[in-house]
RNA sequence: GACCCCUUCGUCUAUCGGUUAGGACUCAAGAUUUUCAUUCUUGCAAGAGGGGUUCGACUCCCCUAGGGGUCGCCA
């Protein structure tokens, strides 16, 4: 049996887009599964939309959510190299095979008479296809143009009657007619392949198993068929994905949503809600679960079980999908996700003990990493009341509580949380004050709000010494 | 417009001819909690429409409608 062998081939256009991030996630788990190889190709042959540092970008973010690339740019592999730039000369001698067994043609066509063309065929109602003028040309014709330094394209000739059939591993058999298909291009005027020669010529070479890729690709597939079989090469299985959707079913775009990958994990959302989310986005196992670690999802996952149609990218899904993570990783893990937000918070988490308590407290009441920071604040910072509730701590009630508690405070130095939680009690008693008029006030001293954590954990947090101060300052 | 793909709660989905059509998110109510949050319980909510096939269709077939994708010297 022939070793299952997938890549995924972004183009180094900018970051990694959530669409692009699903594919690649299928694309891994479907190498795991089947023990294959996980393989990056940089689809370069675009060269006006090169964007820098996109390559490394892509790298990264793929690492950073523990998509491990089996061959790749980066770490080369027997069927290098893996950007399509640097395989200029393959792509050259396949376009020349092409060419010289008729199945290709050159063409001398300027954009502008090709405009002009589509214009007119659209005008008439006509398919919008390439009318092979060029392929009327003479071979003499042809080479002087050619001698002549004639800028010029090569296009595929596609059959004139055929019926394409081909197997969707999740759509089954498609059917299309060879007369709706263009005589595409495979080689540009600047000499770079087009994707459709590039990528065939690529996933023969690098053995590629399964070409899993978006359903955007579904309609030129005919083509890259045609390629396979022109060249005299056995055709990879097909999986075409469905696709991501924007909010109105339309293909998710960066006009309506954020689609940059990078943006997700720096807002705060953890790599393992990210992935756990998209790997639901169009599968889902007959049980009924929702949390799945990557491991867990290398051994579940089946293309078989991949939806059909699209599914629309719902943020709220994703919101509470990332509350489960913070709450259910290990304190650690979640300090150290933290970390980067507090380091540009500049507040002073040196007390490693202190920061892993308030994060434990904080993590059952936020859904994006950086509002810990923000929670945290009531314990770091002291923050001066608005009006009312200054009102509220001044009356006399509440000074009374106060009063109480700092005196009671200090007769049990060293407090700790089952000590605290008789002085509430007993403060309770001793007052005959209780429910809203008993912890407002001392909440409002000690954290500077009305709401908040239980007072065991709140003194905990603070510490002797903290409690003691703050209840000082709210006395007058 | 042509071609192709798709169609179960608002959203993500389960169901592979026989179910009170299940789960999750959201929302609502309740319980726990001094409060906030967490957690738990309950509830609201779906087979696009029309024909067949069948004892029986969400499930199979056809038609219609709707949505999406593609139709580039972009991928």
């Amino acid at each position: 049996m022939k070793e299952t062998r997938v890549r995924f081939a972004p183009s180094p256009t900018g970051y990694l887009h959530i669409g692009g991030l699903r594919t690649a996630l299928y694309d891994f788990l479907f190498a795991k599964k089947y023990n294959g190889k996980f393989v990056l190709r940089i689809e370069d042959t675009d060269r006006n939309r090169l964007v820098e540092g996109a390559v490394e970008n892509l790298i990264s973010s793929l690492t950073q959510l523990d998509l491990i690339i089996d061959e790749g740019p980066h770490t080369g592999g027997e069927y290098g190299p893996y950007v399509q730039s640097e395989r200029l000369e393959l792509y050259h001698q396949h376009a020349d095979l092409l060419l010289k067994s008729g199945h290709a043609y050159h063409c001398f066509c300027s954009s502008e008479t090709l405009d002009t063309m589509r214009l007119g065929q659209q005008e008439r109602k006509e398919f919008v296809k390439y009318d092979r003028r060029c392929l009327q040309l003479s071979a003499a014709e042809v080479s002087a143009k050619l001698a002549a330094n004639e800028t010029h394209v090569i296009r595929l000739k596609m059959p004139d009657e055929h019926k394409f059939r081909f197997d969707d591993l999740i759509r089954g058999t498609v059917e299309m007619d060879a007369a709706q298909s263009d005589d595409q291009v495979i080689v540009k005027s600047d000499g770079f392949p087009t994707y459709h020669l590039a990528a065939v010529v690529d996933d023969h070479f690098m053995q590629i198993s399964h070409v899993i890729r978006g359903e955007e690709w579904l309609s030129s597939t005919p083509k890259h068929i045609w390629l396979y079989q022109c060249l005299g090469w056995e055709a990879p299985i097909w999986i075409h994905l469905p696709l991501i959707l924007n909010t109105d079913r339309s293909k998710l775009s960066k006009r309506m949503n954020d689609v940059s990958v990078e943006s997700y994990i720096q807002k705060g959302y953890l790599k393992e809600a990210l992935i756990n989310f998209i790997a639901l986005l169009g599968w889902h196992a007959s049980e009924d679960r929702e949390i799945y670690t990557l491991e867990e999802l290398c051994q579940e996952f089946s293309i078989e079980r991949v939806s059909k149609s699209g599914a629309v990218f719902d943020l709220t899904k994703l919101d509470w999908m990332n509350g489960q993570y913070i709450r259910s990783l290990p304190l650690d893990t979640i300090a150290e996700r933290c970390h980067p937000y507090f380091e540009s918070s500049g507040i002073d988490t040196s007390d490693h003990v202190k920061l892993l308590k308030i994060i434990d407290i904080a993590r059952e009441r936020i859904t994006l990493l950086p509002e810990i920071v923000e929670y945290s604040k009531i314990f770091y910072l002291t923050k001066d009341l608005d009006a009312a509730d200054q009102d509220i701590l001044d009356n006399e009630i509440s000074q009374t509580v106060l009063k109480w508690f700092l005196e009671s405070v200090q007769a049990n130095l060293p407090l700790d949380r089952d000590k605290v939680h008789k002085l509430v009690s007993d403060g309770m008693a001793a007052l005959q004050i209780k429910g809203k008029n008993y912890y407002t006030p001392l909440r409002l001293a000690l954290i500077g709000q009305a709401h908040g954590p239980d007072m065991p954990a709140t003194f905990d947090i603070l510490g002797d010494a903290e409690v003691i101060l703050r209840l000082g300052r709210a006395i007058r």
